[in-house]
DNA sequence: TCTGGGGTCCTCGGGCGT
DNA sequence: TCTGACGCCCGAGGACCC
């Protein structure tokens, strides 16, 4: 069996913890920039303000129905998370931290535990230890403990354990096809015009004509639905295969050197965290693109591929190789809004193929080392490079962020 | 004025070797 | 030596997730 425990609308819920004057209020988080609404509140969810939604057009609306915004907080939402998936840690050893609320618990050896109880167990840890209320649906295959989750989210109880057969078709005829993990916009329009409505008419579909007329992916979820344990628990120690790094300009520029100091920016901090993993990559990826919700200005949105002579992570060649192309990539007169810089083909720093006429560049390595060892000791980005923006003018726009209560010594709560 | 960021996996089509 | 069939590899782009 699979435990799905989810966090509900956790980064609401991380702000309702230390700010307890939020409480039963429509709360809405914003994106990096406060661009856009990407969290909300049971309350917020009721007054039908949407996900995604620019806030800039629903300024007035969240004033009217007295909404708090603020802008959102990872420090504080990461070491909660942190938090919460270490006492879930304790329930089981096989756990895969599948995003930053939610996680899939493997209940292997618990066929004389009574699950309901395992499950509201689990619920009134984290709830006690951290404040955060979470959800548990715990079936047979990953794919129906998403579904379970569902059910126990909108349940009083909070836990939902999906053991027959009669409740697995019960819930698969409850669950809109849309709704079902894995089935995007695009593919619920397709399955809707075979006649699938909910997620049972898509296990009554043969296995083939899944196989044939869609994917392995879309053939995958089908057998889980239908009860064969298909999708497995997945490892959580596995190094990134792809880091990136992309950011929306505050306004928009079109002035080469701005651009190339943010893409400067942007490589190095993807360099940064290749280290991190102890990791080299043997390929940049540039990405430059004007504002595309201007309807009236010229648009331009091209990416280029950098493939390294040798796999590094030092942040000089990553940020020049990737200001270089950036520079081809500029066209007089367009505005751009938004850039970013993919590093990829990684590899583990300590065991790579030399390249017959590779250049020495091991004075780089002492050199990171000395830049990370700095950076962590007087704070991140104190060293930079000379073509990044040393006055660090460019800011991210956060105008209502809550204080970082756990992970900063200046911003934890006194009591009086 | 103001519309996020970071990932994974899959398919498809072209290039190329057998 | 040429040609077609086949399979593998790779990059680009799509779809999906949170």
């Amino acid at each position: 069996m699979y435990a799905l425990v989810d966090c509900n609308n956790f980064y609401a819920s991380c702000e309702r913890v230390f700010n307890p004057n939020l409480m039963g209020k429509p709360v809405a988080i914003l994106s990096n920039n406060d661009g856009c609404v990407i969290a909300r509140s049971d309350e917020a969810k009721a007054l039908n303000l949407p996900m995604g939604a620019p806030i800039f057009k629903w300024e007035h609306f969240c004033k009217s129905h007295n909404v708090e915004i603020l802008s959102s907080n990872y420090a504080l939402y990461g070491d909660m998370s942190h938090r919460v998936m270490s006492i879930l840690k304790q329930f089981t050893p096989d756990i895969e931290i599948y995003s930053i609320d939610e996680s899939f618990l493997e209940l292997k050896g618990f066929e004389n535990y009574n699950l309901t109880d395992y499950g509201t167990q689990i619920r009134n840890r984290v709830l006690k230890w951290t404040g955060i209320p979470t959800s548990v649906g715990i079936a047979p295959t990953k794919g129906l403990s998403k579904i379970a989750n569902k059910i126990a989210r909108k349940s009083k109880s909070g836990v939902c354990v999906m053991d027959t057969d009669e409740k697995r078709i019960k819930a698969l005829k409850w669950i809109k096809i849309e709704s079902v993990w894995g089935i995007g916009n695009r593919l619920a329009k397709r399955l809707k015009l075979k006649g699938c409505v909910t997620a049972f008419d898509f296990t009554q579909i043969p296995e083939v004509i899944i196989k044939k007329e869609f994917s392995v992916v879309e053939a995958r979820l089908h057998r889980d639905l239908n009860g064969i344990e298909t999708l497995k628990l997945e490892d959580n120690h596995q190094d990134k295969k792809m880091i990136a790094t992309t950011r929306s300009f505050e306004g928009t520029l079109k002035n080469p050197s701005d651009i190339k100091e943010r893409v400067s920016t942007f490589a190095s901090h993807c360099a940064q965290k290749l280290r991190k993993q102890k990791s080299n990559c043997h390929s940049i990826i540039v990405t430059l693109r004007s504002n595309k919700f201007d309807k009236n200005g010229r648009q331009h949105r091209e990416s280029r591929v950098i493939n390294l002579a040798a796999p590094t992570n030092s942040s000089l060649i990553i940020s020049k190789a990737a200001v270089t192309v950036v520079a081809q990539m500029i066209k007089k007169g367009i505005l751009y809004k938004k850039a970013g810089v993919i590093v990829t083909g990684i590899v583990p720093s300590n065991s790579y193929q030399f390249n017959l006429f590779e250049k020495d560049n091991s004075k780089h390595i002492p050199l990171m080392d000395c830049i990370d060892n700095l950076n962590k000791k007087y704070g991140i980005l104190k060293i930079k490079l000379g073509n990044q923006d040393l006055q660090r003018t460019w800011k991210m726009k956060q105008e209502r962020l809550s204080p970082k209560y756990t992970t900063n010594i200046n911003d934890i709560i006194v009591v009086k």
